[in-house]
DNA sequence: AGGAAAATTTTACAAATGATAAAAAATACG
DNA sequence: CGTATTTTTTATCATTTGTAAAATTTTCCT
């Protein structure tokens, strides 16, 4: 997906805050494997996705989780460095190759003091992806595992192609034996 | 709390700012059991607690399940309607009386347009609230309901002494049952 | 204070999910 | 192509959590 498209889809942007968005985006490559943002850094770029798929993760003494998937048109941050410049709680891996567009995070907050229609665009990144997030919060509690699955599969078919299962459970609140289970009953 | 402590602890604003959001603030009480804001309606205010205690609960079929509380100088908000001008998914009751501080969400988004320092006041709004939402949803899959009931009596000790046990237990995504079994346990 | 209503706890039993181990299947790679 | 590795499935048993109903405690109202 474009930069223009990704820009404009989180929040139109008249044309010259996009330029100067653009000027400070690069493009880079990196390998299935690579992992892009790491859970004890403060990062100081955020990513958008261009081509690939990747997962964010968080570890605890034992086991770890998978709490979030991105795909072409998706952005990849560190909420936490982003917001409060303090290290995040998540690694993220990119399961594919991935081409990525980067932005130094420091060059946006610039702009968001500058430009009022950029700010205003970083406001509307940041409420969408709250009711995102918030609307996971609370529809994990409505529903079962078995449920939770049937909704990705029939929402998301291309992320169970693409992703291995055991990360689907993880990202389902689920061990992978309990996904198998489920599977054997969905099918 | 008073109104121009909690505008700055969202963010600090230049007095200019924060004068003319507060010409759009008004000053509002209701009773205990009040219903605030409703799921099925797209609302047209936010508010700010001054005093009391507030809980957000949203219903499927056969359950209700409560996913916030709101205390003094806290926002509360249909995030739907302030987002996206469409119906939330929770209904918002008052479990104390409460003084509360009301906003216009159209008076609100007006300014976002015309003052860069309030629309980025918006955008650390909704920043902070997405690092909330975001840390609840993955640090739920890393404790037991034990864990997340003691955290809760840790860091919120009066939100347990203020609110009913049927509510905390929705909150903590377990039964009252389960939470009376864990209490038993605790004590 | 007295009694009704609401909230909380307790108990018994059922269902869902987890842990572990091992087998089967799919994939990667020389 | 064949072997090693990874991923997925299956089976068993243990544990957690849920459901339902009764018992107890607390709250609220007159």
């Amino acid at each position: 997906m474009e930069i223009d498209q990704i820009l404009n889809n989180i929040y139109p942007l008249p044309e010259s805050s996009k330029s100067v968005i653009k000027k400070y985006i690069s493009e880079i490559s990196y390998p299935k494997g690579h992992i892009l943002l790491r859970a004890d850094k403060i990062e100081t770029s955020i990513y958008f996705i261009k081509k690939g798929i990747v997962r964010a993760y968080a570890n605890s003494a034992d086991n770890e989780i998978t709490f979030f998937f991105g795909k072409e048109g998706d952005t990849v941050i560190s909420m936490k460095s982003y917001v409060a410049n303090e290290k995040g709680y998540e690694d993220i891996e990119l399961l594919e190759h991935c081409d990525l567009y980067e932005l130094k995070t420091q060059n946006l907050q610039q702009l968001f003091e500058k430009d009022i229609a950029i700010a205003n665009w970083g406001r509307k990144f940041a409420e969408q992806e709250l009711i995102k997030t918030e609307e996971r919060l609370i529809f994990r509690e409505f529903r079962t595992a078995k449920e939770r699955y049937i909704e990705l599969l029939t929402n998301n078919p291309d992320l169970i192609k693409r992703v291995q299962l055991g990360h689907i459970a993880s990202y389902l609140g689920i061990t992978q034996v309990s996904l198998s289970r489920i599977r054997a009953e969905v099918k």
